[in-house]
This record gives C-alpha cells, sequence and structure tokens, in this order.
DNA sequence: GCGACAG
DNA sequence: ATCTTGTCGC
C-alpha cells in the first residue's frame, strides 16, 4: 500500500478557505498514533502547488510550521490568500474554518483489523525444525529500503541483500507494512529460525512486526527490540494486560516471541548466540550489512534505474512543506 | 545524565 | 530509521 498517495488525497480534500489538523488527517488515516507521521508526510510533501500543505494547523488553532525559505511566514501569506484570517500566527475562527470530514476509508483501522484476524495463526509452541540462525535489518534512503540477511547455516554465514521502494511511513504499530516489502526477498529460503530488529507479541495487537513477518513467512521468528514500545517493566518481564509477554536482557535488548516460539525458549536462544551485552551479534551484522548496502548503492547512483541521471543522485528537494 | 510510541 | 558530532530540557 502506498500510504503517501492516499495521505496526499487526504490532504488535497481540504478545501480552499478552510484548514485541518495533524490530528484530523491522523484520524482520518485511521489511527491518531501516525499524528508524527502525518508531520514527517507533510514535509517530504512532492507537490506543494497542488498538495495544500499549508492547511494544516496545530489542534489549537496555531498555524504551526512550514518547510520553505519564508517559514511559517509564506504558510500564512497562502492561508490569507485562501480568505483566512490569521492574527498572531493563529487562525481566526478556527472552528468556523476547521474541515475534518474527510472522505476516507480509514486504512491504518483496516491494517490494525487485519493484524487482530491474522494474529489467530499465530503459535506461541516451540516448533523450531531447521539449524539456521538468521537475522535481517533494513536501512533507509528516502522511499528507499535497504535490506541485508545474514544467515548462518552450519559453519557457513551467507549475507543476503536486496532494494525495494517503499511507500509507507514509520508508524508506531504497523513496522511490519513499512518494513516486511524490503525483508521478504532476503529472509524465503531460512530452515530455522530468523531474528527481527523489533517486537513480536509485545504489540498493542499482541502481533509485532516479528510475529505478523513469522506468520507471514512461515517461518519461526524472535523479536529482538532496542527500546520499550508499550508495556510494564517488572523485574525482567514486560507486563501487557497481567501477562509477561517479553524479556528485558539488557538496556537495548527486548526479546518477545515472535512465531513458532514460546517466551522462555526466545529468551533461551538469544541468551545461547554470540553476543555482546546480550544483544545478538547477528543482528549487529545485519545492520551494518544493511547499513553498508545502502552507502554502496547510493555510491554507486543508485544502481542501473538512475544511470541516465550520471553522477546526480536524484534530490527531491520539497519546496513549500507544512512541518 | 537520560529521556523520546519498535524502526 | 536518518541527520550530526555536539543539542534542549527535566
Amino acid at each position: 500500500m502506498d500510504l503517501y498517495s492516499v495521505f496526499y488525497d487526504l490532504v488535497s480534500q481540504v478545501p480552499r478557505g478552510m484548514v485541518t489538523t495533524y490530528g484530523a488527517l491522523a484520524e482520518a488515516l485511521g489511527d491518531m498514533a501516525a499524528a508524527r507521521a502525518v508531520g514527517y508526510m507533510l514535509s517530504v510533501n512532492p507537490d506543494p502547488e497542488n498538495v495544500p500543505c499549508y492547511r494544516v494547523v496545530h489542534s489549537d488553532g496555531k498555524v504551526g510550521k512550514y518547510t520553505h525559505p519564508l517559514g511559517t511566514q509564506e504558510k500564512v501569506r497562502r492561508l490569507e490568500n485562501d480568505g483566512i484570517r490569521v492574527e498572531g500566527e493563529r487562525i481566526v475562527g478556527f472552528e468556523n474554518v476547521l474541515f475534518t470530514d474527510f472522505h476516507t476509508d480509514h486504512p491504518l483501522r483496516r491494517l490494525r483489523e487485519e493484524q487482530k484476524r491474522k494474529r489467530a495463526m499465530l503459535s506461541l509452541e516451540t516448533d523450531i525444525t531447521g539449524n539456521d540462525v538468521a537475522a535481517v535489518d533494513v536501512s533507509y534512503h528516502g522511499d528507499e529500503a535497504f535490506a541485508a540477511a545474514v544467515v548462518q547455516r552450519g559453519s557457513e554465514v551467507h549475507v543476503r541483500t536486496a532494494v525495494a521502494r517503499v511507500r509507507f511511513p514509520y508508524i508506531p504499530g504497523y513496522l511490519f507494512y513499512r518494513e516486511f516489502p524490503a525483508i521478504r526477498e532476503v529472509v524465503r529460503d531460512i530452515d530455522g529460525v530468523l531474528l527481527i530488529d523489533g517486537n513480536g507479541v509485545l504489540h498493542p495487537s499482541g502481533f509485532g512486526f516479528a510475529s505478523q513477518a513469522g506468520v507471514e513467512l512461515g517461518i519461526p521468528t524472535i523479536g529482538v527490540a532496542k527500546s520499550l514500545l508499550m508495556g510494564q517493566v517488572e523485574g525482567q518481564n514486560v507486563i501487557v494486560g497481567g501477562r509477561p509477554v517479553a524479556r528485558v536482557l539488557g538496556r537495548h535488548c527486548i526479546v518477545s516471541p515472535g512465531h513458532r516460539v514460546s517466551l522462555e525458549d526466545a529468551v533461551g536462544i538469544v541468551r545461547l548466540l554470540p553476543n555482546r551485552h546480550l544483544y545478538p551479534m547477528l543482528l549487529t551484522m545485519a545492520h551494518r550489512e544493511a547499513n553498508s548496502l545502502r552507502l554502496s548503492e547510493l555510491a554507486h547512483g543508485g544502481g542501473e534505474r538512475h544511470l541516465r541521471e550520471g553522477k546526480e543522485q536524484g534530490e527531491q528537494e520539497g519546496q513549500g512543506n507544512a512541518h
């Protein structure tokens, strides 16, 4: 799904003479958790002359920022050109010009429903058959995702990489939809367990990136996150809904079951793997591989696709964007 | 010195 | 995540 296109269509619905808010757009997308992503997507608006991001203001009626050489001043100028009065960086008669009646099918709400539906396919009983141990990570440059998987098979270590275009911003709770298109190619033949940079069942739907990817790929997965998405830490356990769903192994290592593995076995596996401060080396390697892939691809001009652009990188510089 | 809604 | 190489604030 191209959430950017969906989003810019929503922004384009705000009629001349009216404004909307970051929160209202997040609500139209289907989840208030997307409020920051709203600001981000506005800031990279590729077509500011036709997608009126200057009509997006703060929920208290303040005009807010605008990514433009003239900044807020330009945002105010465009709003006044629409017939909106602004005094002291505040919309006059804010309630009367506030537009929230978006025509939308709330895509994030639907994705959240999909998560809850597919969670029924999740198994937390350990069922690991093969002996591979693998890890994946993704690096980004704008819309380009650079995925790397490090696979330990017997005494051999293989690295696989892939480049994919991503049109889904980072939104807490929806990491799968951003990262999976990039990792699916590099993890397809794994016969064993896969470590994923993110959470498993430690998630609002009990179905985080690692769990969702495991179900989608049909392989055992373990979520290893570097920071807490939700829940209460009690001792080593992370409690959600009164139950331990994850284990804190280190300041930057939170383990939760992804798919086809129990919490205890997920923790046991991670503890046995080569690690630094209990953070698995395989994940660090995957991170480095994804990062160096990004740097080398950018150094080479982004691959064959960009050859006709010569040495230029094809910078997409937004002219006017709200932020 | 550590936080900050996974990345 | 990326941007940077020193940052604002509790």
